[in-house]
RNA sequence: GCACCGGUGGCGGAGUGGUCAAUCGCACCUCGCUGUAAACGAGGCGACCUAUGGUCUUCGGGGGUUCGAAUCCCUCCCGGUGCA
């Protein structure tokens, strides 16, 4: 299922294949983020034409929802539901606990400032949280306004009427199953990175308990469809702690896993780090997916430290917020993308990215696109996701291309300026 | 010509003697967004200063009443409606 092609000679980044039933991923790679079945603003043919992305990444929690197992199967797959012929990964609804449970309403997320790096937007957040009442709640288990995580699974309110629904490891590789993704995760438990070392460790010992249900389920449904040619993902978590992460790796690595995730939260600026140790501990021969990270600074990096391939929401929901990456400032001073809708750029009419070729940049200004947003178009998240999107799959592809061609550090530095 | 209603910050529109440099919405200016609760959220938006405070100038123009006026009175200008 995986191949290695290339391996770097001075880190563990490596180049390789990835073999789905419907198709062949070339890593490192990054996966858009199609968490409704849809790839917020564009069509399947953008996504694959235009982006050119190899594969999309789907949601448990949203598809269970909305339209629900029954239509996703009816429909024959998620494939056939979307028109997405390519290779797809569903993730297995683990990260709503977090994001529906212990981060509902704190304006908080995976990501937490390193101490003493920006005071402010900690302050912002505890400020936030004493308003809110919510300071020092919850103990032995996470909870939020929609998501309450106990250890046999997470008790779930529907975001779109309030329904009650229950998730367990089980529940969730049986939906997954139905969805029919090429590769699918592990349920797991994401903790907030406000939570403590013992509740990190708490949560990862829970997500390892959850992997070994999830791999007998996944065996044990041998008469399902799907599942004999779906490939199961653990799941490594421990939050920014070390000893954790590593012990994390061991113990998901260990398991009969096709690959693995990396989940979590991290430190800001420190992602890479995290990634290292992991990747030292799982084994070599098994792709590694490091879930919701993909800034071009992480990609690189992250690459470089041994990552596959990588899903993010960022580049299309930054995108939609006006915001787009360019090339210069990238890791540095600059801050490697920029905001179409400050005045700055009404009147200006290069490309989004001088340097990119994508379809966007090939054909349309700053000022055009800044003037869709003002004017609360559509087009203006179509094109500007097309561009962002563009931007991080190929910066995949071009790491992918110097591990191969044994450029990287030039292609690292052409991106960072050091 | 007479009568009535109305003129508030870029726009719309609150306020109708002190707690008003003036609620709110839009626009505008920034910032943030990392397994999508998200085409979203946050802050700013008269000027100046020895800034968790102070000073000055603002509610069509001018004048007046009052300790104090966007708010009351007089007058002028402008807009709308009605009657001749």
């Amino acid at each position: 299922m995986f191949k290695i092609e290339a391996k770097l000679t001075n880190g563990r980044g490596r180049a390789g294949t990835i073999t789905t039933p419907h198709g062949t991923i070339e890593t490192p790679a990054f996966i858009p983020v199609g968490t409704k079945a849809t790839v917020k603003s564009l069509t399947p043919e953008l996504v694959r034409d235009a982006v050119g992305a190899q594969a999309v990444l789907a949601n448990t929690y949203h598809l269970y929802l909305q339209p629900g197992t029954d239509i996703l199967k009816k429909a024959g797959g998620l494939h056939k539901f979307m028109n997405w012929s390519g290779p797809t990964f569903t993730d297995s609804g683990g990260f709503q606990a977090f994001s529906l449970g212990a981060a509902w309403g704190k304006g908080i997320s995976k990501m937490k400032e390193k101490p003493g790096e920006n005071e402010q937007a900690q302050t912002r957040h505890i400020n936030k949280k004493l308003l809110e009442g919510r300071a020092g709640e919850d103990d032995s288990e996470t909870s939020g306004a929609y998501a309450k995580v106990d250890d046999d699974g997470v008790t779930f309110k529907s975001v779109i009427d309030g329904s009650s629904h229950r998730f367990t490891p089980e529940s969730s590789i049986e939906i997954q199953h139905a969805i029919g993704a090429d590769l699918i995760f592990a349920f797991d438990e994401c903790a907030a990175p406000d939570a403590d070392k013992e509740y990190q460790k708490k949560a990862m010992e829970r997500t390892h308990r959850w992997a070994k249900r999830c791999i007998e389920y996944h065996h044990s449904a041998n008469g399902r469809p799907n599942a004999q040619r779906q490939a199961l993902l653990g799941i490594v978590q421990g939050g920014p702690y070390e000893d954790l992460r590593r012990e994390s790796a061991r113990a998901i690595g260990a398991m009969d896993f096709d690959g693995f995730g990396i989940g979590g939260s991290f430190d800001k600026g420190d992602v890479a780090t995290a990634v290292g140790w992991v990747c030292d501990e799982l084994p070599e021969n098994k792709p590694r997916h490091l879930l919701g990270i993909g800034e071009p600074i992480d990609l690189i990096l992250g690459i470089e430290n041994g990552i596959d391939t990588f899903d993010c929401v960022a580049p299309t929901r930054i995108a939609r917020n006006g915001s787009a990456y360019i090339r210069s400032g990238i890791g540095k001073e600059g801050k490697g993308r920029i905001n179409l809708q400050n005045a700055e750029f009404a009147s200006d009419f290069a490309p989004i990215d001088p340097e990119c070729s994508c379809y966007t940049c090939k054909n349309y200004t700053r000022a055009y696109v800044a003037h869709l947003f003002r004017a609360k178009e559509m087009l203006a998240a179509t094109l500007t996701s097309v561009h962002n999107l563009y931007f991080v799959v190929n910066l995949a592809k071009e790491a992918r291309a110097a591990i191969v061609e044994g450029t990287f550090v030039e292609f690292k530095r052409r991106y960072i300026l050091t």
